[in-house]
DNA sequence: AATACGTGGTA
DNA sequence: TTACCAAGTAT
């Protein structure tokens, strides 16, 4: 055994007795709730995942209920959060739940591998956090932190050589579901990407970044892959007061959300080549424009009207009945800008 | 191995 | 305003 792990889990495991943040999963959760968790943590920072998680928690409290749901229903609530194939995976997750693990999620971190949308991290998360199994987990913050602490500062460091690190730690711990989240907190709030609180940090002591004093320099300097540029045209087609929408494909960006009928195109497109592409008839008339930016994407939006008779190629919807239909934040500002004019 | 996949907060 | 960043996974 590393007596240096040792100390350092030790450490880590106390402060975070004292510090750990409140989140409505620190009250009471179901490895379910944990699972549910994870997901939505992906890629995602997990304040924003606590004012959300109840709200999921409350519609779909066990795999079974979820598993009979629509994916409208799970999509409604998922909106705004992004990687919506996340909540597809999730669903596929809990079919197999049902199917495959009778109804209970599984314990090993190999079993928790075979669901959808489940990966490494998460199922290591769940094996330990739910189920107290020494299983490691890494993300951005435990990559961050078990570099300070051995001073790798290059870009390079391989992702296997953080789970080595992290494995190690946890097999060192004392409780292996408090030590991986405490780990994650240490990095999210005390070891930040900038300015780390090295006073505060109950590990200084042992880190050889704070030792070199290189705890500054920057860690991953991501390369800023070039983002393509995309023009989006979007019409607001309005009769009677309802306002025309389609589903989006089941796959690719925003799968399986719903939107304004909308031209996709790399370049530029006159007014006429928008009516043309999306075979309407009437006058477009302009009503805004604004910019979208994903991570690999720029899309330039820009927001038509035309009053048209019903066309049964779309869902119309009043304003009431618009809660119930799963939209992305983009569309969520197409709306905006139509509600502008 | 490289890319697709969202969003909103912060500096 | 731009760039960075986040409890990653699938293909």
């Amino acid at each position: 055994m590393n007596c240096r792990a040792k100390k350092i889990t030790i450490d880590i495991e106390r402060w975070f007795q004292e510090s750990a943040r409140v989140f409505p999963w620190r009250e009471s959760c179901t490895p379910w709730g944990r699972l549910v968790c994870e997901f939505m943590a992906q890629q995602t920072q997990i304040e924003r995942v606590a004012s959300r998680w109840p709200l999921m928690m409350d519609r779909f409290p066990t795999p079974e209920s979820l598993a009979v749901s629509d994916m409208e229903d799970i999509l409604e609530l998922w909106q705004g959060l992004g990687y919506y194939r996340r909540a597809k995976h999730l669903k596929q997750t809990s079919e197999m739940i049902i199917d495959v693990f009778g109804g209970e999620v599984p314990c090993e971190v190999e079993s928790l591998l075979q669901l959808p949308g489940v990966g490494r991290y998460t199922a290591g998360a769940v094996a330990s956090i739910a189920f107290n199994k020494r299983a490691s987990i890494v993300d951005a913050n435990v990559h961050r932190v078990v570099c300070r602490i051995e001073n790798k500062n290059d870009v390079s460091v391989p992702c296997n050589w953080s789970w080595e690190q992290a494995t190690e730690l946890v097999l060192s711990c004392t409780f292996p579901n408090v030590f991986n989240e405490a780990l994650m907190e240490l990095g999210a709030t005390v070891c930040t990407p900038k300015s780390p609180s090295c006073d505060w940090c109950p590990i200084s002591d042992k880190c050889n970044a704070f030792a070199e004093n290189t705890q500054n320099e920057v860690l991953q300097a991501k390369s800023s892959l070039s983002r393509k540029r995309l023009h989006h045209y979007a019409v607001v087609l309005t009769c009677k007061g309802r306002r025309a929408f389609e589903k989006r494909d089941d796959h690719g960006l925003w799968a399986g959300m719903w939107q304004v009928p909308t031209l996709e195109s790399s370049k530029k497109l006159p007014k006429a080549q928008i009516a043309e592409g999306l075979h309407l008839k009437g006058n477009l008339t302009f009503a805004g424009s604004f910019e979208h930016t994903l991570t690999h994407r720029i899309i330039n939006f820009t927001v038509y009207t035309c009053e048209v008779g019903l066309d049964n190629r779309f869902a119309w919807h009043t304003s009431d009945t618009l809660d119930s239909m799963p939209l992305s934040s983009a569309q969520r500002k197409v709306l905006a800008v139509h509600c502008a004019v």
